[in-house]
DNA sequence: TAGGCCACTTGATCGGCGTCAAGGACCGCC
DNA sequence: GGCGGTCCTTGACGCCGATCAAGTGGCCTA
């Protein structure tokens, strides 16, 4: 009967979310969900959509619900750097910045639960328990681009390649044990872990097929991977 | 009159301190800022002082008042990457975590405010508005990492060498116009320079022979770098 | 003044990864 | 079934930056 009540409290759009237990909106009150939900919309992008381009204006925050979104930056002539990649249920938007200083586009087909930018910035305003799930959510990225750092200043390609499999094989399934199997698809094409790790897809497809030349991986369909042992890949990603 | 009494508040610590004003400490109550001061001391260390290992425990937070910290972050096998430069205000320390994952070290000289992070974390409880602050800076810190991230994964060397001048320039005097002209000491050696930028010592010294060369910038004594148009610095660091 | 140490520079050589080019696998479309 | 397109793989080659090895200059100590 709690439950029901409890249920009853929770707006139709949020009942199921991920993100209202794991993602940012566990902080706020049924009264604030309720507000929030009002102007808020799911919506589904299909993989390439840009969600929003470098140098324009920022009017909605989001919520990844699924699927994997990757944010660009690029240099003037081209040369193009994925600085992130983000996943269910990982909050999308800069806040305290009108202006996008990066591209987000979906690596995937994604589904995203959007909001105004004005309410969210009101109800940061008023509720110190959402910003503090920002603060744990910035610092999270912050502590993993730092990470990815390393890899992209001293590590080798292969690596590096191997050091990305680790990072999609523990994300798609965080509670395996560190020398377990695992089996993945990758969200990303050659190109876009390329320009993750800052390689050309040349050589990133070499790399992929001397991990599996070493039977370290098994690759079906240029896209679905699967890991007998993570602790060889593990030492193969030079950390 | 008034500016008696306001400063009368302020703790004798804090009254010329620049983190009072530009940094986290900006966010607190008169009350506050001195229960805190109570607690914090000031500190000069060497260049070269490690101020917090790799998995070691951390129980203290810091301002960083005068010179500069370096983060760094070490493969097994000795390789290093520097992850992040902190300067004056900069906030130190992982809130929310006990265990560093990286370690800091003063580049230089550095004078430090330290205080202990069980009196830091309750203020975080009690006072949004810290948090707020906490949240600008660790925001500013991800932007930072991640416009770093393109340096380390798509420039080239010469690239790297002129993008870390420029960040040195522009740190030194924020306010300059794009095009003026800069006089700056390094704050790091090249060994240093070349863990930031993911380089060799040798690479970073050739390069930064080749500028001289061409007359963009003079460097005496090692250390202190002229610049007569930052533009011409800017048109080499490649974004 | 000699000697050692340290940070940095400079030169010669090597190899890892980028570049260029071709070819294969899979797809939808006509 | 042929055809073009996209994504990926594979091979040949060359260059940028790492590696190895001296050499220079400033500073400290004796």
């Amino acid at each position: 009967m709690r439950q029901d009540v409890h249920v009853a409290d929770v707006p139709v759009l949020c009942v199921s979310c991920e993100a209202r237990h794991r993602g940012v909106c566990g902080a706020l009150e049924p009264a604030q969900l309720l507000a929030l939900a009002k102007v808020s919309h799911k919506q589904n992008m299909s993989e390439g959509t840009e969600l929003a381009g470098d140098a324009t204006r920022a009017d909605t925050y989001s919520n990844v619900l699924s699927g994997v979104v990757k944010l660009t930056k690029s240099l003037s002539d081209g040369r193009q750097q994925i600085v992130g990649l983000q996943f269910a249920p990982d909050f999308l938007g800069r806040p305290f910045k009108s202006e996008n200083e990066m591209s987000a586009s979906a690596a995937t087909d994604v589904s995203l639960c959007s909001f105004p930018k004005s309410a969210v910035d009101r109800m940061l305003r008023e509720s110190p328990g959402l910003e503090h799930r920002l603060l744990e959510q910035t610092l999270k990225e912050l502590d993993e681009a730092r990470l990815w750092m390393v890899t992209l200043g001293r590590k080798t390609a292969p690596e590096k390649v191997a050091s990305f499999l680790l990072l999609i094989a523990r994300n798609s399934n965080p509670t395996a044990a560190r020398d377990a199997a695992a089996a993945f698809d990758l969200p990303l094409t050659r190109a876009d872990i390329a320009d993750f790790l800052g390689l050309t897809i040349e050589t990133v497809s070499r790399q992929l097929t001397r991990l599996r030349a070493d039977r370290v991986i098994r690759i079906e369909n240029n896209r679905h991977v699967t890991v007998d042992s993570l602790a060889r890949l593990a030492a193969r990603s030079g950390d």
